[in-house]
DNA sequence: CGACGCTTTGAGGAGATTCAAGACACGTGG
DNA sequence: CCACGTGTCTTGAATCTCCTCAAAGCGTCG
């Protein structure tokens, strides 16, 4: 028991791996200070289980310190519609900010550990800090980019889907210091399928093609980019 | 020219007709009192003018008074991608907040009217204000929620996409009390095939089958709703 | 080792796209 | 006020991409 305190503790704000991409990035060395009061930190949560329920009261903030989730919502019909992956170091919980009820369930794809930040902490952190409101303003509004992004994958072709499906999560990767060319997919093919508006099926053939023409290396959900350049070519074609 | 000013100072935020629905929505009369003398009044762009240009800087937030606008941002080849469309009360410019540089440029799709808050005033306001803060945080995470909805749209047919946009489009007017059941599409059928990801031949075939079939009338951009319980219905249809 | 879930592979079919051509509407100028 | 031209909208036919259904292969975990 003393240990679990002794790693409560361990980890603050200041000293954690990920403060350049979390949500202290920005913010200053005494807002940090506030920050790590406020955080609750080391929770975990099994392959399978949820973070938070969709139609459950916002109840703050998740920061991601390990492992991955991912972000799905539900159709009038019970269908699940994969929204996002999230990654280490990424932030969750803005789908219930504007309602104060979620509308996503965020479901752990492995164990995680994480951050949560409560929202009566936020609402107080902001009446005397609006630096950190701008950055919580700004977290959502990327938000808005991705979906910008998302958009215009749903207009494209399923390779071409594929093919951003994995450079986005290797940039991701790269920006959060793990390999860009050699990484683990954490959700399964229909997962991914789901995510990107195609069949499971689908996304097996293409990821088949992409290793016959020697783009990547994938085996179950082992994957290795070989020609990045190739893969990107997918994005840049005309229409 | 004095009757440009009359015009400019005659129109308050207390004043508005839009006023709750637009920014000071949620925001007590004292902060209503505040936000008038910062905001930018009576700007005015005739058809197929641009409000803000993507790839500018992000200057504040944007909210229409009178007329409609579209929200298009462009992929690497330079296609056009409407997000979105605005319609009167409702408020543009988020797509700028987090890069500080618009992804999206927002044209006049006719004569539009509308009110501008500069973003150092969003700042001022800010600091003073948390009550501000929380509301564009508010307004910026709806985006995402509306998000969520065009995902979803995404995997339907073309025939549910287009039900979804006549229903949207009429909840939209009806909460800003204008008719719900009769209406002029501002926008062109490129443009709503455009915005649901379906070519403008096949919103052609489709608005011609729902008048085929009784459940609207339409005629060039004039549109009525004759059986809403059958337009609802295409979007319970499972899967 | 067996069962279950995930992935792969194949065949056939449905929905939407593309291309092409004609109808219509609107604004301009004669 | 009408003719004209341009841009928008409609309609048809051929094509294609992706989905669906079905079944077999593979991996993993108890």
């Amino acid at each position: 028991m003393s240990n679990v305190l002794a790693a409560k503790t361990a980890v603050t704000c200041e000293s954690c791996n990920l403060d350049k991409l979390c949500i202290p990035k920005g913010l200053t060395r005494a807002d940090i200070g506030d920050l790590k009061l406020l955080v609750n930190r080391n929770n975990l949560r099994k392959k399978g289980e949820v973070i938070y329920h969709a139609g459950s009261p916002f109840r703050g903030i998740v920061a991601l310190r390990s492992g991955s989730a991912k972000l799905v919502s539900f159709d009038r019909d019970g269908n699940e519609i994969i929204i996002d992956f999230i990654l280490p170091g990424e932030l969750l919980g803005f789908d219930g900010v504007a309602s104060q009820i979620h509308n996503c369930s965020a479901v752990a794809l492995e164990t995680v550990n994480f951050c949560h930040l409560p929202s009566r902490q936020i609402e107080a952190l902001s009446v005397n800090n609006s630096a950190f409101q701008q950055i919580l303003l700004q977290r959502s509004c990327d938000q808005f980019d991705v979906q910008i992004q998302r958009l215009m994958l749903n207009r494209r072709t399923a390779e071409e889907r594929v093919a951003f499906f994995i450079l986005h999560i290797s940039e991701r990767l790269k920006a959060r210091g793990y390999s860009e060319s050699e990484f683990r997919l954490s959700m399964s093919r229909e997962d991914i399928g789901n995510h990107l508006g195609i069949a499971h099926e689908t996304v097996s053939r293409i990821v088949k093609s992409f290793q016959a023409i020697e783009i990547i290396d994938i085996k179950a959900k082992q994957l290795k980019i070989i020609d990045k350049k190739k893969l990107f070519s997918y994005l840049d074609k005309p229409n």
